[in-house]
Order: C-alpha cells, then structure tokens, then sequence
DNA sequence: CAGATCACCTGCTTGC
DNA sequence: TGCAAGCAGGTGATCT
C-alpha cells in the first residue's frame, strides 16, 4: 500500500506502511508504468496491483527501503527564498559550479540545469562563490527558478535515455542554451560555446556573456 | 572539515 | 573495417 509518493532532491520517495522506498535514477534510470521487462530491468515493483519497472542501463540507479525518509541534503532551490541562497553561497569558497551540484548545498540541480543556470545569470561556472556580489547572487537564484520552472512545464530534457513513467520524452533539451553545444554560436553574443571540466563534468559556458 | 579526485558501469560516437 | 579513446541527466569513498 503505497501512503504518499513525493520527491526530495533527486529522489523519489514511496511512502508505505512498512518503511519508505528511496528510489534514485541516476544517470539513466526510468520508472515505467506496465511494459515488458527487458535486459536492463533491475527490479518489477508491485505497486497496489500496478507494475512498476525500474530499468537502469548504468546501474547507477539506487533503490533502498528505509525506516524513515532521507534528509539533510541542502534546500529546495525552488522553496529557497534569494536572501537564503546569498547567505548559504557566501562562506563557500569554490568553484559555483561545483557548489550547485552539491545535494548537501542545494537539493535537485544536476549537470544541465547547472550549466543553464549559469548561463542565463551570464556567470562563469569556475566564479568562486564566496566572491559572488549580492546582485549577481540573485540573478543566479532568480535563473534556477526560471530554468527548473520551464524545464518541469517542459517534462524535463531527454538526452539519450529519459523518458517518464508513461515512456514519453521531455522537450527541455531543446531549449539548452549551452549545454552540450560545444562550439555552436552563443545564443546571446555568437562566440562559440566553450567545454571545460569541472568536479570531472562536462560543464558548457559562453566564454563571452559569462564572468567570473 | 571543506574541497578535489577517483571509482563504479554500460553503450554510443569519434578519430586514427 | 577495427579498435581505442572519449563521452554521457550521479554520487559515495577516499585522498589532501
């Protein structure tokens, strides 16, 4: 008997009467309503009579029942209010990028949203957040609400494998202003998009609109 | 303790 | 054509 099912971070979580299921996609995890189990099937849930394949390719997918629900990652960037965001990024002394990734910092923001984020506050993902001024602190919060809010109404960014419960891809990736567009024209100036790694990811900036 | 780096796993694309 | 290297929506362990 499944009580409530909501998300935290990145996680989406099944609340039973017996504990609560943690589920985690990783890169390439899905949660299918029905269909057949195929060679990347790693569990069938029985969900009050509804089969729910959990398919993962790379396997760094999690499942984990718990006693109690998760907790202790950083805020909800959409729940945190801007005066928060400016004082939780002011004693940080690394790399933005680095720090949006972060889960303990901010709960949900992963690779894309993190590179179209930056871009669209037009600040470099190797500024060091610490040194961030109180304007531009709000114009990245203000451009994290923006770019989850779309890409939610947009049902998210389907690179190679996400699609949602129903099977269907999100529409999002089209809207990516720089990430995985490596030397394509800026959106906003024409310079060619620049990819550097940063904490061991591909991070895609415009070498131009963004400043440290 | 914060921050940086490596490790985990599989498949697809790129370049010699 | 064949094969190796590089790349991919993430994060936990282990270093400095």
């Amino acid at each position: 008997m499944v009580e409530e099912v909501r998300r935290y971070g990145k996680f989406i979580l099944l609340k039973l009467d017996n504990g609560v299921l943690a589920i985690h996609l990783g890169m390439t995890g899905k949660l299918l309503a029905g269909g057949t189990p195929g060679p990347y099937t790693r569990a069938v849930l029985v969900l009050d009579g509804v089969t729910v394949l959990f398919d993962d390719v790379r396997q760094f997918g999690s499942m984990r029942w718990l006693a109690q629900a998760p907790e202790g990652l950083g805020p909800d960037p959409l729940a945190v209010s801007a005066a928060e965001f400016a004082l939780r990024l002011h004693g940080r002394r690394t790399r933005l990028k680095a720090l949006l990734l972060n889960q303990s910092f901010l709960r949900g923001l992963g690779n894309i949203y993190t590179d179209e984020s930056l871009f669209r506050a037009g600040i470099h993902p190797l500024a060091i957040a610490a040194r961030l001024s109180l304007p531009r602190a709000y114009k990245l919060h203000a451009a994290i609400r923006e770019v989850l809010t779309e890409a939610v109404v947009s049902g998210g960014s389907s690179i190679s494998d996400y699609v949602d419960a129903d099977g269907r891809p999100g529409w999002f990736q089209f809207q990516h202003r720089v990430y995985q567009r490596t030397g394509e024209p800026c959106v906003g100036c024409g310079a060619p998009i620049r990819r550097i790694l940063v904490a061991q990811r591909g991070t895609h900036y415009c070498p131009r609109c963004q400043r440290k």
